[in-house]
DNA sequence: AGTTTCGGCGCC
DNA sequence: AAAGGGCGCCGAAACT
């Protein structure tokens, strides 16, 4: 009985598919079919189809009305797997795996393209990369080999099939589209804007703040001109690095509160405004482009419609259906849990294993009973705040959840040495770059000022310890931040792929539909009767994802729930 | 004229 | 006193 099959599209626009033995190489003949849907729908059986793209592959199956259980991405594996293995800078592609399998030339990654507004098309790739299923599969059977090479290969294996999975959940939330009322979304914007005036310049609201911030002037200034603001402050004598909200806040001038308004207006004019409910909402539906594992710690992007910053403000625009309803699901406090159960510092995992407020709890063992203070010390510790009352709060974070602290610690100093960092499954942060490599810095890792670097003992601080390779550099530090919160947001992340996983599974039979997942929240569209069944599926689906990822552990995962009729209204 | 970077702010 | 992670998006500014 076989149960995993490989598929890929043929150029004549039909299918190759083959069954797959235990080690992962054709276990039989390969089968041509007239096209994709045809070849899934006739074998229910398969229990995981291994293909190399699940761009290219599964909004097509979808658009015919066929799902599958579970798949393999053979790219996406490609990526996790090189990075784990310290080659995060090599191309990614199954034809780039095959050329290095075989010592031939290694074709470079085509470039990404940009998303277009009501497309659907698969992000990737410009057009499809052909590559033959034998040759396909001879990669995965090496894949299959690489993850018992590493030092879990349980995790990794855990690690790759999740991401596939979440690449599956992608595809279905970018066909399903977030249920979206244009006419609720105009409301909003007629009320917080004011008209639209003919030839696309500012709405009424937005000119009248501007003529408010120039009259407290005394001349005209414009104020989404930050060089403008800034140069009218000066001449009212007041310096300003900036116009950022922080530093303008709390500065004594009459343009402030118009300004601080028109800056806030402002933003959600020209993104999430009328052009952008003309560009991205069709059919009462909005579709973001989600994408999976887009990022080095494992959270996911949007690709075009900003679908991860929609303004607390412009959610009344998210509305069920006539007679459906909303699962609006919130993972309580997920950061500090996950470094509970990655550090098993006994004093964290005991206020992880509660289902109540853990920053409550965290402040009344360390910060008498101060929430915010505690809250700021939690993640300080995760972002790696390095300075102000942070510190102290760190301090007192440390005394009383030494292992916890430690855990980000070590992988601070880890990130601070060039050493390559991994979440709790695996996923791996590239290390700084070096000679040949540049992956890490089109990653976004903070890279050494080459005038910096390489200059050995006695260049940097003077201290005298001894020197590691790249701590000289200013640079250092902030790779060392990026390494501290990587080991704790990519682990989360790791879980929550785990968690939309298995609440997938459980809306499979139901009519509910995952449409929407932004780092710890998720949201199912669901008939009314559903939804009670659906709430339940979340807290299953968040405990099975706590022990799938964690093992034994006494943390909990609690999620907070809501069902609703418009987004707006959930907590 | 077209492309890239910057400043600022939205979300987690 | 300033201050710390991850993203995307927009218009303006700066560039070619």
């Amino acid at each position: 009985m076989t149960d995993r099959w490989a598929l890929a599209p043929a150029e004549d626009g039909g299918a190759e598919i083959a069954p797959l033995g235990p080690d992962g190489l054709l276990a039989g003949p390969v089968l041509w079919e007239p096209d994709l849907a045809t070849a899934v729908r006739a074998r229910p059986e398969v229990a995981r189809w291994v293909w190399r793209s699940t761009a290219e592959v599964y909004p097509r199956l979808l658009a015919a009305g066929v799902r599958v259980e579970r798949c393999y991405d053979v790219e996406d594996a490609e990526t996790l797997l090189l990075g784990h293995e310290g080659r995060s800078g090599e191309p990614r592609s199954a034809a780039a795996a095959l050329a290095r399998l075989r010592g031939g030339p290694v074709p470079p990654d085509p470039p990404q393209r940009a998303a277009v507004p009501g497309s659907q098309s698969s992000l990737f790739e410009p057009r499809p990369v052909h590559v033959p299923l034998p040759d396909l599969v001879e990669v995965y059977a090496e894949q299959q080999r690489r993850h018992e090479a590493t030092d879990r290969p349980e995790r990794m294996r855990l690690l790759t099939a999740a991401e596939s999975a979440g690449m599956l959940v992608a595809a279905e939330m970018n066909r399903a589209g977030l249920p979206w009322s244009a006419e609720v979304h105009r409301r909003v914007l007629h009320e917080l804007l004011g008209e639209r005036y003919a030839g696309g310049g500012e709405p009424r609201r937005l000119a009248e703040l501007a003529d408010e911030v120039s009259a407290a002037f005394g001349r005209r200034v414009r104020p989404d001109l930050p060089a403008d603001v800034v140069k009218a402050f000066a001449q009212a004598g007041i310096k300003v690095r900036s116009t950022r909200r922080w530093e303008i806040r709390s500065i004594d001038h009459p343009a402030v509160k118009p300004l601080l308004e028109y800056k806030k207006l402002y933003r959600i004019w020209v993104a999430h405004g009328w052009s952008w409910l003309q560009d991205w909402v069709r059919d009462g539906r909005f579709r973001p482009e989600f994408q999976a594992g887009g990022t080095v710690t494992g959270r996911w992007v949007t690709n075009g419609g900003g679908a991860l910053q929609i303004p607390k403000v412009i959610r009344r625009a998210v509305v069920a259906d006539p007679g459906w309803r909303l699962v609006v699901a919130d993972a309580d406090q997920m950061e500090p849990r996950v470094l509970a159960a990655m550090s098993r510092d006994p004093g964290l995992m005991e206020v992880a294993g509660r289902e109540t407020d853990l920053y409550q709890s965290v402040s009344d063992r360390a910060f008498s009973g101060n929430r915010d203070q505690a809250k700021l010390a939690v993640l300080g510790a995760v972002y790696g705040q390095t300075s102000g009352d942070g510190l102290k709060n760190l301090a007192a974070l440390r005394r009383r959840f030494p292992k916890a602290v430690a855990y980000v610690d070590d992988a601070a100093r880890a990130g601070e040495e060039g050493r390559l960092v991994r979440t709790w499954l695996g996923r791996t942060c590239p290390p700084a770059a070096r000679p040949g490599g540049d992956a890490a810095e089109e990653a976004g890792i903070p890279q050494d000022d080459p005038a910096e670097t390489g200059t050995g003992p006695g260049s940097s601080s003077g201290s005298g310890s001894e020197w590691v390779p790249g701590y000289a550099s200013t640079n250092a530090r902030a790779r060392g931040r990026f390494a501290r919160n990587f080991v704790v947001q990519g682990s989360a992340a790791d879980w929550a792929l785990l968690l939309l996983a298995g609440l997938r599974q459980a809306c499979a039979g139901m009519a509910a539909e995952l449409v929407f997942f932004q780092h710890d929240e998720v949201i199912v569209h669901c008939p009314e009767e559903e939804a009670a069944t659906v709430v339940a599926a979340i807290r299953e689906a968040a405990e099975t994802a706590g022990r799938l990822t964690f093992g034994q552990t006494p943390v909990r995962f609690p999620f907070t729930t809501a069902v609703v009729e418009c987004y707006a209204d959930a907590k």
